[in-house]
DNA sequence: TCTCCATGTCAAAAATTTCTTACATGGCTC
DNA sequence: GAGCCATGTAAGAAATTTTTGACATGGAGA
């Protein structure tokens, strides 16, 4: 199965300060399914840049704003 | 089959800039093999975000100075 | 209470990305 | 020419992401 990406997010919070976005409307605006939403916040994994991409169009900030590498160790 | 997505990319460019780094030498940074290399360069298909993160971390830029996304107009 | 909505879980199928292996070409050097 | 090295193609297997569909829970409101 698939390790937890070393990536985090903010959708969750991103949807709050907008108005409250429901998980369902966010999957419509960037075209993925609700489940999709569901496991990125839940960073059961990674998604693809194109969604990610299309998560920071729908809140209008960059893709690093949403998402951020925290990798602990790395040389 | 995969469309190709409206995102592009200068990892070309950039292993140019970096001392001509071979697609062989990046793949091994990132960890992944050097047909995932080729096949992004091409554009056949955008990597997971975290290849894209591993990709702009070697290159020591930040995402969005590797990956773009090139869509014309939204609705 | 009953209904609606948002969130969440689960499982299996479908789609996409990545890997593995093998082979081809062009450039360069010896 | 022979030997490398970098790039490219191709096909199938493996892994990961996304979809589909079903069901459960809690909160808010009528």
């Amino acid at each position: 199965m698939a390790k937890r990406p070393p990536i985090s997010n903010r959708v969750k919070q991103l949807r709050e300060t907008h108005d409250g976005m429901s998980q369902a409307a966010l999957a419509k605006e960037i075209g993925v399914t609700r489940q999709t939403v569901i496991a990125i916040e839940q960073g059961r994994y990674s998604p693809s840049l194109e969604s990610a991409f299309r998560i920071a169009r729908v809140f209008g900030v960059g893709l690093e704003d949403v998402f951020s590498w925290d990798d602990p160790q790395d040389s």
